[in-house]
Parts: structure tokens; sequence; C-alpha cells
DNA sequence: GATGATATCACCAATGATTGTTGATTGACA
DNA sequence: TGTCAATCAACAATCATTGGTGATATCATC
């Protein structure tokens, strides 16, 4: 993504003011390459500003994402992620169990629909998304939630599944 | 998906009833290929019975599901799509207006993680999702309401555009 | 056919992620 | 320096989905 200046000069060309929080939040934003959740921003946020509201988080997000420079994935995992990464085609890979997203960088340009297999659709771009475990969670011996293709993560009781696992870790 | 003769006995062998209700579910399901959601299956099956409610079909779901009989899908449309379609590997074309989701029966086995890039996860599955407009969303004109990849459809302002579209729609 | 365990109903409350509202305060920038 | 946008805290609302209630209905079994 654009560095901290860029964004700032941006902020300032759109009518927008560059506020404190603001900074804050692409400077936050600027190293990381986990595809924060919104409350995962907010607290790294927190580390640096005390009082920023989650509510600031959210705005700041979705304005840059408005206007381009984040990507918002919904890859099933229940909550939103935010891919500051947008200078390179890239596809994920996904922790059943925590929802960690990792960048995958590689070429599926020739993953394409068959032709006459496309059902009337005008197909817009392809999205590969491999499931598993990640390093964390093989270690942990942690069970995926999800036993099948982007599993239902907005279910309650896995949700509260999740919620458990974490408590049990600390 | 198996047919409403096979979910019946399955269902008594588990120890639950086959009530008139799961076995009009069954029916529903058996010829959809439209991935319908929940509320979309409740519809479909107050056509027959009138008072079923929400509650039951997302009962019977989650019972199907549990028992491997559908797939649960939450591929970023904002709502949980149920597929009856278990017998074969496929993957999906997804509309970007109208959240409609297409079976595409195509070999992507040859779509892996290449070497060095698996970043510590065990990689269960690929799965490989095209975005595009659907042949009705092309006719009548709908832009797409989700420009990137996976985007965020839980937005209140996405969900209430396409409540909008909806509505001009009838 | 009687019995007991489940399902279902209607109704209402809760969940979690996200957004809206309000009113007061702070801060950016021309 | 004045103005308007941004922020805050606090609270309510949203939507899809699940939980709880108590009453009634119906399945499976004996």
């Amino acid at each position: 993504m654009k560095s901290v200046e860029e964004l700032t000069a941006l902020f300032r060309r759109r009518g927008r003011k560059v506020t404190a929080q603001r900074q804050c939040i692409f400077g936050v934003l600027q190293g990381d390459l986990s595809h924060p959740t919104a409350e995962s921003v907010h607290e790294a946020a927190r580390a640096e500003m005390e009082t920023i509201s989650l509510k600031t988080v959210y705005q700041t997000l979705n304005e840059l994402a408005a206007m381009g420079e984040v990507a918002v994935l919904d890859l099933g995992t229940g909550t939103s992620r935010f891919d500051p990464n947008l200078e390179s085609v890239h596809h994920h890979l996904v922790c059943r169990s925590c929802g960690k997203v990792r960048d995958l960088h590689a070429d599926f340009s020739n993953v394409t629909v068959p032709t006459g297999s496309d059902e009337g659709f005008e197909v817009g771009g392809a999205e590969v998304v491999f499931r598993g475990l990640c390093g964390d969670c093989r270690q942990r011996g942690r069970r995926p939630l999800r036993p099948l293709a982007h599993g239902a993560t907005r279910h309650r009781a896995l949700q509260t599944h999740r919620r458990a696992q974490q408590e049990i870790q600390k």
C-alpha cells in the first residue's frame, strides 16, 4: 500500500482531514502482512494511542477501502479482514481453525471458466482460496472448525466454539 | 444429495424423528441447484406448508449439514447458502450483484500451493470462486455491488443497497 | 391405541460484527 | 483565528442466526 505520506497527501486532496488517529492507523497498516481484522487494527493502534475508538478505526478503514487503498476480504471466517497489499494480484491461505489469512503469491491466470460452463455469467475474476491448518494451530493440536468449503462461520455454534478455544489458549 | 426416502431412513437411524416439515424440506432441497439461502428454502417450503417456521428450516438444514448431507457455503454474499450437491467436487460462480451462486464443474486439481509457499500451512483443499455478473443482472443493467475480492457484504451499506435493488425489481 | 420422547409452533431475546445517532469536545487547515 | 470535519463516549440499531419459553402436536415404539 501507499506510504503514510502518500496517504496523507491523498486524504488532503480529497478534502479529508488528516488526524493523529488516521495517521496512526496508516502506520499500523503499513507494515502489516497479516490481513488484520478491524479489531486487531484497533488493538495495535491503541498501543500507540490509548483512547482511539473502534468506531474511528472502522471509519478510517472504510474510507481507505472506498478510496481503493485497501481491500476488504470476507473469506468466510466470520469477520472482515483488511488487506493493504494491492500492488500484486495474490490469493489466500486461510486457517480453518483460527481464521488467520496469509497471502499466496502465485500465478493462477490459467485458472479460467471452461468454455460453455459460464452459465451466462460475465466472469470478472477468479479467487483461489486454500484452506488448511496454520503452523500455530497445528502445533497446538487444534482441530479445524470448518470441515467444508467456506464453512459457515457465522453460525453461532462455531463462533462460540472458537471463543472457547481462544479462552483455553490463555 | 440423497433421496427423500434415504434421508428419511438416515434420520430414523440416528434417532431423529421424521416429521412432515422435515420431509417437506428434503423435498425442496431435492431438486434445487440454486444453492438456496435458509430464507429461500423457507419460502419454498411454505408453498407446501403454510405454517412452517424459519426456525425449523434452520434447524433441519443444520442437522443435514452436521450429518454431512448438505454443504454450508459462506461465499461472502452476506448469507449462508446451502449446497445439496455433494456427489461431485465442484467450484462456484458467484454473482457480484445479487449473490446468486451456480455450480461450476471443472477440474482444478492442478491448482496447488507452489512448493515453498505454504507458509507452514497444512493445506487441505483449494476452492476456486469466480465472480462476475449473472445473466439476469446483466440484462437488468445492475452494477456489481462488490468491486473487490470477497467484498465485504456484511457491511450495512451494501446490504441496504441490495435490498433497495430487490425492491426496485418488484 | 396408549405412551413417552421429540419436534414444532409463536413469540421474544440474545449473539457478534458493524454502522448510525447524539451532543460535546478537539483539532486540522485555509 | 474561525470554521468545519473528526473524534469521543455511550447507546441503539442492523441483519442473519441461534437460544429460550411453554404449549401443543406428532413420531416411533410397545
